[in-house]
DNA sequence: TTATATGGTTTCATATTGCAACCAAGGCTT
DNA sequence: AAGCCTTGGTTGCAATATGAAACCATATAA
């Protein structure tokens, strides 16, 4: 459950979970990704309860992620689509797959692979890198805060030894 | 809450979510990455429920992302620690920190930023790449499944229009 | 015109989370 | 050595989210 609510942290970490970190958001945007558009596509797809569906569907809509627009095919229905913020969160995705491909792939079911769409293969590892483009160890990635926000306390413990 | 597990679907972003898709996992993670040891690192810098802690901290261990291991300065605490597992879940965190930051950021508090350690810079966005390190724009990103796994329904209404 | 699919809403049972109280084992202080 | 505090939990209880099934209005198909 949620009782509370991650957007007063100071973290984005934390205010983007608040978008899409319930559990069926994320699986909620990876269909739309691949062709998703109509209610019925997500609920047989993902095998969610339709009152959950509707309940994260309207969460997703009210965080600008998805919108509602009217049928492409001149159909009285609408379609839930991704918004420019909603297609920016491929890269969590991806990094999601690869993860799972790598990690937890072999045990059960087959994994999703993600592609170059015109040649069909598979892409390398979404990885940080640094400016000039080169790939970065994961020992060379920090995390601050963007304004003078004070540090974690384990890290005064360790700079601060009595 | 979940009653379904996610584990049995045949995507890797599923079972993926499945290890790190609960309410405070990927938080969790976020803190470990940044220096958090301790079970009151945790549960005093995110505000978790203690028995909330437990339980995601067991999930997490039982996943294989985190472990116990003696405390470094020879207390007779144990610490928990990312395993490979976890710290590769960095990319995850990474994406969701600038997604966050370009996104969500302005309205309340401040933003995490991730960062080149030795310089302090923040990074470039981390973005699906090409074989020979070319930045691709999404619409050249495409998922399928790995082993000839049919396509979804609503993929096959738009090729066999009736 | 009738049947069926779609996109929900409502109700009830169940599972998680938050909160507060409690507790055992180590360390620290005196 | 005795007592207190901190750490790392566990155990209820109340609040909330989810799942399943029933129900329903509208749109589409036969």
């Amino acid at each position: 459950m949620k009782t509370k609510s991650f957007s007063d942290m100071q973290c984005s970490i934390a205010r983007t979970l608040d978008h899409v970190g319930s559990w069926w958001s994320l699986l909620i945007i990876r269909d739309a990704m691949m062709g998703a558009r109509r209610f019925k596509h997500f609920q047989e797809n993902l095998g969610i309860a339709k009152n959950t569906l509707t309940s994260r569907l309207n969460d997703l809509i009210e965080g600008g992620i998805i919108e509602k627009v009217p049928a492409s095919d001149g159909y009285a229905h609408e379609e839930y689509v991704l918004t420019e913020r909603g297609r920016e969160l491929a890269p969590v995705i991806i990094a999601l797959a690869q993860w799972g491909d790598k990690w937890v792939a072999h045990e059960k079911g087959s994994s999703t692979v993600i592609t170059d769409k015109k040649s069909g293969d598979r892409l390398p590892r979404i990885w940080p890198r640094r400016e000039d483009g080169e790939v970065m160890s994961l020992k060379e990635v920090g995390m601050r805060r963007a304004n003078g926000v004070p540090p974690k306390v384990w890290n005064k413990e360790k700079e601060d030894p009595s």
